[in-house]
Formats: structure tokens, sequence, C-alpha cells
DNA sequence: CTGTTAGCGCCTTCAC
DNA sequence: GTGAAGGCGCTAACAG
């Protein structure tokens, strides 16, 4: 690598010191608008940047956060990704990306990993947890390095989260299918020591009590965000002697495996089984048969939780109360699950 | 945050100097078996980790990489950072990932933030280009930081690359389509100043030219990875006096664009027109009429990107003539261009 | 307003 | 084998 000029160079050529460059390079208020403009003029002739690891060791702050998720190939997370970069990268950070493949090993591993490399805090959606794995934020809490989940969070205190109404997008779904005169509603769940999952299973339930419709624990089945799995499932319940006439899942993947093996046997969606999703998932819009599903405005949450990590970090009194954040999730009624069909 | 342990404090403690403590830490040969054993025992001890940031400092490198993508939410993309994360991971680096949104703007933005944030390399796809991008290569290149194009590359000389042969997976696709009796085959193309679309265009017309069919520059358009673009672009194939019979097209979301757009105007699939697409993306399997695509054997592709940047880093000579790795893509033959049906 | 000094945490000669 | 000293590049406290 080619020799990097440093504060020192511009100070040499000038004959000011070092502490002056600096001080003329960041503003500080104490300093004549001749040097200034000499110091800056000089810096840019002479290609000056600066050197961020010597201020990071200075400062203490790396000027990196860590973002961890399940995965980044789905619209969902990769869109909440672009909100915090959007938020982030005008005040400086960068953002490092890992990703868990829902695996506990690998969230332990980001984890340690992020702390190694100096990160000034980590922005994270818990993968699934084959059991309780709160052991993996303890060392993010011991250390006080600022942690705030974002969609698939626990409940610990003192920690911030941005989430969606899932119990609202959820009951609103159910409802719509109730609405629709269907009254065996199977419901696709996952993990529900994952509170989203949990949540969403709770708005379906509410949904159906509500309605005075007969609530069988039977018909909710947990399973996994995979397009096999929902074949899997629906299989399952196909197979049932009183089979369900709609599907709420709680993942636009499982969906669409539940509409794959409903048409391959046979069914026709919507009239024989009804299906809505969660995500809204682009494919979900692009099905031939599009899918109904719940928007999550994933940019927007990106964006929030940039901003509370930035309000955190930039707080001193680091036992300040945490700060929930809920946004509003919006049901997109598409052709999967509507009677009447419609255009779009 | 709480003040961490630094060799100073573990020396302090054993009435020896940091100096002896590095050394120990380090693995240096030229340490006693039983300070070594003690230095390692309190370090644990006293919960001893390296400060990346000062070892940054002063080795000059952060041990972080930059991955710079068109996006991240395509399968492709996605896999690609897998296979890079597992490859750096291990030997300590981080991965830092940026997108571009296909926009030149980013793709200048992104790589100066890199820069600044004093990278070891930069690992990246590049985007579409308006017009030339190459300045923004420069300055990597100026500054001596290596850089490997994976997927889509420039020749530049120097800068080492790792490719699928996508000359070969065009050539095979297209020469499927006229085993199959197609005859009239169309191209949806992409920004031919990107090797990868210009080679995939090369594969096609050859394939043509080689089976005695007639060339029709004609039915070759340039358009974008979208859905939208594919649905957009095939509507006006669709209104041509003498319509194509076949697409081959440079991406599954033009493919999937095209379709929708193709079963909208009433014709059948394959049997009317026949679709190829190129990436072999999740959804081309689960599609109800699933997409015959080629597969670029992405998570490979990232592990070998990071392999030759492991092998670049760690060499003196800076001046190593580049190394062009290219790998073989495979056809994936699916419904949507089969004549007599398969399962799949 | 600007210079001096010191230190962030680590590593690497150079001595002994 | 280990200690002492200096420096990576930058900034902040203290002088003046």
């Amino acid at each position: 690598m080619k020799k990097k000029t440093t504060i020192y160079d511009i100070a040499k050529k000038l004959n000011i010191t070092a502490a002056t460059v600096s001080r003329a390079l960041n503003g500080n208020s104490k300093i004549s608008e001749a040097t200034r403009k000499l110091v800056e003029e000089t810096a840019k002739e002479m290609n000056y940047e600066q050197n961020r690891l010597a201020q990071a060791l200075k400062s203490g702050k790396s000027y990196n956060v860590g973002v961890i998720v399940p995965r980044i190939d789905s619209n969902f997370f990769a869109s909440v990704i672009r909100g915090i970069e959007e938020e982030l990268y005008p005040k400086g950070y960068h953002v490092i990306i890992c990703q868990t493949h829902d695996q506990k090993s690998l969230e332990t591993e980001n984890i340690n990993s992020l702390l190694n490399a100096q990160v000034d805090g980590v922005l994270m959606s818990i993968s699934q947890a084959q059991n309780a794995n709160d052991d993996n934020f303890d060392a993010l809490i011991k250390k006080n390095v600022p942690l705030i989940f974002f969609d698939r969070k626990k409940d610990i205190k003192g920690i911030s989260s941005v989430t969606i109404d899932d119990f609202k997008g959820a009951y609103e779904a159910t409802k719509h299918l109730i609405d629709q005169g269907y009254k065996r509603i199977a419901h696709l769940s996952n993990d529900r020591s994952i509170l989203i999952f949990k949540n969403r299973y709770l708005g379906y339930k509410q949904a159906i009590l509500d309605s005075g419709l007969e609530f069988d624990e039977s018909l909710v089945i947990e399973t996994q965000s995979k397009v096999l799995e929902g074949r899997k499932i629906m299989k399952q319940l196909l197979e049932l002697e009183h089979r369900p006439d709609a599907i709420f899942s709680s993942s636009d993947f499982t969906a669409l495996g539940a509409i794959q093996e409903i048409k391959e046997h046979g069914l026709n969606i919507p009239e024989d089984i009804s299906v809505v999703g969660f995500s809204n998932e682009p494919f979900t819009r692009f099905m031939e048969l599009s899918i109904t599903s719940v928007d999550q405005s994933p940019i927007e949450m990106g964006r929030l939780t940039a901003q509370v990590f930035l309000e955190e970090v930039n707080s001193d009194k680091r036992v300040t109360s945490e700060k929930q954040v809920v946004l509003t999730p919006e049901l997109i009624v598409r052709k999967s699950s509507l009677r009447t069909p419609v255009k779009h």
C-alpha cells in the first residue's frame, strides 16, 4: 500500500502542529478562519484522508455496527437492512451483516465475532431458538454494547426493539378470512418462543374467538418458514377428516408451499381453500395466483431501528429505559383469499 | 462501556512487561513455555480480549473486507456472500456488505466509504453502468487495495476475477431450445458493457449460428433484471408480426415477467412459447410452472472469490498477474421449456 | 488561537 | 527469554 498522508505531513508542510491540523479539520471553533482554510486546501491538495482506525482507537468507537439476521435472501430482511443503511451511512457508520441461518451456534459465533470487531452496537433479529438462547445476549449486555431487536425480539429488560403489531396483522388477516365466510381456518405457525410468532398466533386466535367460531388448537401447526415445510404440513392438513377451508400462514414461504400442495391435490384457491401469508414478499405479488399477505414496511423498520441505535449511542446515561417502537401492519388482499376475483 | 482488560493489566498482575504478554499471546517462539502458559491462563481469567482496533492501527490491516453487490435480496448474491463469509470468517475477517442498487453514484459512494473504513480488500460485482465507470475502480487500484470481481466483472489489467462461463451457459440454454424444435428464439439481454451479459449474448448468438438458424438481431433486447421490465419487453415481442416461439432470458426475473405476460395473452408455455432464464433463483423451482434456468453455483463462486482475495492479501509482491477463475454453469431443465412435460 | 504533551492498545526492533 | 522504548495516526487536556 502506498504511504498515506497524515496530519503530520500537512502540519510539516504548513509549519504548524498536527494538533492544529486536527482541529482545523474537525471544525473546532477555536481556530482562525485563515489557517482553517489553508489546512483544508492543503489537505485536499495532498489527498489527505482521515485514518478511521486511528480515530477509532482513540475514541474507542469503531463506527461499525453489526446487523444479525436469520438470512439476507428474503426481501424482508434485505429491505430492513437497506433501511438501516440509509439511516446509518450518512452518520459515518458501516454495517457488518451476519447471517445465523437460524442456527444457534452461528448466532453465538456472530455475536462474539462482532464483539471482537469492536462494533458500536448490534441490531438483530433473533434466530429460531431450539432452546432458550438468552446467554447469547448476555455477552452483549454485560459489555454494555447497545443491542436493539427488530422484528424477531425477545423481551429483555432494558433492551429496545422495533417491531410491527403482529397481533393486529394476524387478527386482521384472520378476520378477513372470516368475513369471507371461511369457517375452519388453520394457522401455520412457527417457533412461538419468538414473540412475533406467538403474537401472530394470538391475533389469529383472538379473531376466531371474537367471531364466535370454534377455536380448534389442532389446526395450529408449528413449522419453519420454508416452502417445502409448507407443502409437508399442508399435505397433513389435507388428509384430515375435516380439513380446513382456509390457511393463515405466519410466513409467505410456507404459504407458497401450502398453495402448491393444495393445487396438486386438485383443489381450487380460493374457492376450496383460501390462503393468506405474512410479510408481503415480492413473489406474493408476482405469482399468477397472487397471494394475500401482511405488509411489514421493512424499510421503515430498518430506519427506525437505526434511529433507536443512534439515540442510545449518543446518550451517556446508559441506564435509559428501553424504547419499544411498534409499527402498524397492512393487509394486502390478493387473489389467493378473495372469493370474488380482483385484478391485481 | 466497561473498561476492558489490556495486555498491560495482565503484565502488571504477573510482574512482567506488556511486550512479553504480547509475545506469549501471539505464539512467538522465543518465550518460555512456563510464562506462555501463565499468561494464557491469566488472560482467560481476566477475560482478556484483543483490541482489534489497536492491532489494526498497528498493522495497517483492518481485517474487514468490503463486498459490493447490486442488491442482496436475490438468492444469487445472497449465496455468493454466504460463500465469501464461510471462507473469510475462519480467517478472522469481517465482511461489510454494500448495495449499489445498480446506481453508479451509490457505487462510487460505497467504494469511497469502504476505502475510508480501511478495508483490506474489496470483492465486487459491478453495477449497471450508464456510462463507463472505470474511474470508480481507479481509486481502489491507485491505493493498491486488492480488488476482485465476481460474476459481473470488467476486464482490467491486473485485477483478478471469479466468474462462470456465461458463454457456455447461454450456448447450452439456447441449444436446448433449438433441440426442442424452437426456431425463432428471442434473447432478453441486459447492459452488454457488463461482460456476463455480453457473453450470454454471444453464447446465444453462436448457438443459433451453429445450428444453421437465421440470426435476427431484432430479437435481442436489452432490458433490466426486473419482473416488470420482463413484462414490458414481452408485451412488445408479442405484438411483433412474426413473434418469437422461445425466449432465452439473461435473468430469471425478466423471464418471470415474460411468462406472466405470455400467459396473460392466453398463450401456453412451453407449447406456444418456451422460456429459459438464468441464475436458478429458488422461485424458478417453486413456480407452478417451474422455470428452466442456468445454475451458477453461487456459494462456490463466493468461496473462490474469497480464496483469491486471501492469496492476494498474503502475497507481498503486489504485481502478481491477475487470476481468472471460471466456473462451469449447469442447465437445469424444467417445465417452462420442455415440450414433453416432466415432473419436477 | 496555537503548540506541547500524552495516551488509546498493540507490536516490534534493539538491547541485555 | 525478557525488558525498554518507540511508533501506528489521531485527539484532548493543558499551557501559553
